[in-house]
DNA sequence: CTGTTAGCGCGTTCAT
DNA sequence: ATGAACGCGCTAACAG
């Protein structure tokens, strides 16, 4: 092991104390310019590099920011995730990437885990499990690590959030698919203990009774993001005697799913049934029957998170507030429900 | 910004030492139980938790490794990651993951970055861009952190790598064809100054030789793995004078593409061409015309990785091998290859 | 069994 | 313009 070479090292080659390398190393102007400049060359000669780590003990910065996710293999939050990373990259910060899969406690033990690592700020989605309590996050606000929610909030106060309007997201597609001529629409839901699920729930709501239809809870049903769920869902749809002619679904999965399952009966899509997702992740566009699904632009909502951040930990902010952003959704229309 | 509570704080508060609160927070067996016990009460009553960033200094261990990837938004990397994860969050380790984008100039920032950040090691797949220099990695070696290839490696020695066999995958699919009447396949290739593709080709070639069939150059084309580069270049092979009637691509998504162009031209796979991807990505199974592609198992291959590092981190290995580990890919059959 | 001391690498007073 | 000394929080070596 090379030992990494330190400011002290680079003192000693000098003959000058480590404390004006220090100074040197970061342009203090009560260095003169030959000092300054026989510091540099000879740091770069000893292949110097700060070591963050010490700084980081000494600031009490770590530069690293934790990012906690349900998963990674969604293309809505791996795109959240680069939008993050291309605004904090540029100001020098790492981004720490933790998945919950939908478990409270792993939710939990990556709270706890991100701050043992001193990280300066939270950006987070939370659990499909993790509803009600607060429990997991009172350590964080405790400590006065900046937290911010993307997509899937709580409300708490003082923490900001970014989102997009489920609510109209939801109201477009399913008028949608009113004005396409469906009169029966059925609902693939998902935890509406979560914001986001009880917009689409409600949007989805509104839209069939401002457009005159009647509104029926039975053709409202919760299921997981999945694909076999979409299925087994959709299955119990068909099966009914008074089965619906259209399904908007909350997620992209079981539209998926659905689409498949009214295939295997032998119904065609859109004519006899069809079909609106939500997330526009990238396989709706591409199936050969290409599914109609709704735009949450997750790049954008992750910038927006970062420079949120940013503002927090820049601002030493006696006063804190908060911040509610809502970014506009934008309905994708394809195969899956476009009749003519 | 409710202070942090350190070991001094609970040692004043017990009129014992600092060091001896370390010990009793270690379970150092020479700290007598009553103490002990005293300490633990204490330091859970006053909230205490370890810094991690004053242990690393310490220690010189940030108990922090890096992954650089291509793209997390693949369901490959993503799920080589959960492997990785899964692996070193028990042993106390966090990941911190970078994306390439298959730029150069981002690998070699990301791995100085993560080199800052002092990570304990650095799991990587290449990135395509860079391919013959190692300059990049010369600072990480220098430093003698360890290093692990995934997928997509270099020959780099004492630095320990994990592949599947890509010329047996692709040797199996390509005789898959064949034994399914095939008799004139095209090679959608990639950048082939990577292994992982350059095998692929050879298994393909030697597949076809050893059948007897002819193999024509012509029918190989190298692209990048995008759905639109897929459709580009079948196009040229469909409109061939005697155009091929199978396509071994060696990407799903450039699968896909095929798939698209085909089936625009009016053209029935698998009849009248059939295709197999590369990756098993979760979409293949979920087409209606499911595509039959090679497993690559990500999720193990990231365990492994995860295990080779952290038997190279805890072996004070004066000695250091290389390690070779290749897992044997897996021919998943589906619809768009098989005829009967 | 426990206290004392020192050091990990850095930035920052307080002097000079 | 620079040096000396200290502290961030923790552990390890050396007492005793």
């Amino acid at each position: 092991m090379s030992k990494k070479t330190t400011i002290y090292d680079i003192a000693k080659e000098l003959n000058i104390t480590a404390a004006t390398v220090s100074r040197a190393l970061n342009n203090n102007p009560k260095i003169s310019a030959k000092t300054k400049e026989l510091v540099f060359e000879t740091a770069k000669k000893m292949h110097y590099e700060q070591n963050k780590l010490a700084l980081a003990l000494k600031s009490g910065k770590s530069f690293n920011v934790g990012v906690i996710v349900p998963r990674i293999d969604s293309n809505f939050f791996s795109s959240v995730i680069r939008g993050i990373e291309e605004e904090l990259y540029p100001e020098g910060y790492h981004v720490i990437i933790c998945q919950t899969h939908d478990q409270q406690e792993l939710e939990i033990k990556n709270i706890n885990s991100l701050l043992n690592a001193q990280v300066d700020g939270v950006l987070m989605s939370v659990s499909n499990a993790n509803i009600e309590k607060l429990d997991g996050f009172k350590s964080l606000l405790k400590k006065n690590v900046p937290l911010i929610f993307f997509d899937r909030k709580k409300n708490i106060k003082n923490v900001s959030t970014i989102t997009i309007d489920d609510y109209k997201g939801a109201y477009d597609a399913t008028k949608h698919l009113i004005d396409q001529g469906c009169k029966r629409i059925a609902h693939l839901s998902n935890n509406r203990k979560l914001e986001i699920f009880k917009n689409r729930y409600l949007g989805y709501k509104q839209a069939i009774i401002d457009s005159g239809l009647t509104f029926d809870e039975n053709l409202v049903v919760e299921s997981f993001s999945k694909v076999l769920e979409g299925r087994k869902q959709t299955k119990l749809f068909l099966e009914m005697d008074n089965r619906p002619d259209a399904i908007f679904s909350s997620s992209d999965f079981t539209a998926l799913g659905a689409i498949q399952e009214i295939t295997s009966y032998g119904l065609r899509i859109p004519e006899d049934i069809s079909v609106v997702g939500f997330s526009n992740e990238p396989f709706t566009k591409f199936m050969e029957l290409s599914i109609t699904s709704v735009d949450q632009s997750p790049r954008e909502m992750g910038r927006i998170a970062a420079q949120i951040f940013l503002e927090e930990v820049n601002n030493d902010a006696k006063v804190k507030s908060e911040k509610h952003v809502v970014l506009s959704p934008e309905l994708k229309i394809r195969k899956s429900s476009q009749k003519f």
